[in-house]
DNA sequence: GTCTATAGGCGGATAGAC
DNA sequence: GTCTATCCGCCTATAGAC
């Protein structure tokens, strides 16, 4: 009897936990890297006991796998999607220029995706597999996005659609790396406008004959 | 008499541990990271016991920063640099591809250097002093290197060398990180030569009026 | 399912002999 | 200067009560 009637608020704390702990162990893991990061601290952040995290996960190592590839096929996945509201009907100087903007601003205002970021590079030797996944969910999809873009555009005859995306995105990614992430700013300043209407020039003006 | 003959030989064999240290605790550092390396594994590479690498250096902080500033300032200090002769007598293209070439090739034949920008990129949040030390003597350098080459190269007219510079760095660092520190090369395959080709064709192509 | 308490081990750092 | 031996705290993971 009672326990019929706690099943399913039982049900319903669990998952809320579950949500909970990844929660915290997303504060914890993206500030401090994998090995950094105590599970006292997770638990803590969570707002539950240590055992708890121990219920939900097998161990640290399945909780920060779990943790990762959900923002990598989750929160993360679309910082480089292209809006794709007339953009045939606008000038791919405008469209890229946009797109550009766009993703240097989520990648430099949200702090988070810096971290994501970091931890996904540092890790990357330990746990090839969450690098992996990070290729095939964010560059892959942005590559494909991008070439599929140049290649349907009317405006454009790029002789080498891929390789064009790629120097895009590289671009901007290295920007990001260099001025944010290993706080270059103050080294090396460039006006991000001026980088990209460069690039965005570049592409523009390199049409086959 | 015994003490005179002894103290020469203490100290070549000092600088000797000294160099063990910084050797041993560059393996294990680049390997696992700051945070997974054990000073008893340091102290097992070098060949020394703990107490003698307390003994020349304050502490762990204080070992990696030391490592990692030298690799900074030595070994992977010149991992861009133009190879300056003839250069000015020969055709831009073979002279950005040969370069382009030079640096793909370091930085993916060398493993010690993925994993080096690996703790780099990794660590760049909590020691923010070594990510700077890294864009001054290797981002830095290799922006003013390219864009020097640029303004000086009379088969070269281009409107904005430094912004030209980052998006040729940019290209091929992201390249690197995709392909190799990620493990993409089976995700997003993409010849190396079909990327810098269409990179190099672009910016000669696009001289300024 | 969740907690408190604890086992068991490893890691950074040092004391003291030589 | 270098070693062996050791301190002590924190960390992962679990046992057992509720």
């Amino acid at each position: 009897m009672g326990q019929i009637k706690s099943t399913r608020a039982d049900r319903q704390l669990s998952l809320e936990k579950a949500e909970a702990i990844l929660e915290g162990g997303m504060q914890e893991f993206l500030a401090h890297g994998y090995a950094a990061t105590s599970m006292d601290r997770v638990a803590i952040a969570a707002g539950v006991s240590k055992a708890t995290v121990y219920s939900h996960f097998q161990d640290k190592e399945g909780l920060f796998t779990a943790l990762i590839q959900r923002l990598v096929e989750g929160k993360f996945r679309s910082i480089f999607d292209l809006a794709n509201e007339k953009v045939l009907q606008t000038a791919p100087e405008i469209i890229l220029q946009d797109l550009a903007n766009r993703v240097l601003n989520t990648g430099m205002n949200e702090p988070q995706f810096l971290n994501f970021m970091r931890v996904i590079l540092g890790e990357s030797g330990r746990f090839p597999q969450l690098a992996r996944a990070f290729v095939r969910n964010i560059e892959q999809t942005s590559f494909k996005m991008l070439r599929q873009y140049f290649t349907t555009c009317p405006q454009l005859k790029l002789s080498d659609p891929e390789a064009t995306a790629r120097i895009f995105i590289g671009t901007l990614v290295h920007f990001m790396i260099v001025q944010e992430m290993l706080h270059g700013k103050d080294i090396v300043p460039m006006e991000r406008e001026r980088l990209i209407e460069n690039l965005v020039n570049m592409i523009v003006a390199n049409q086959a004959e």
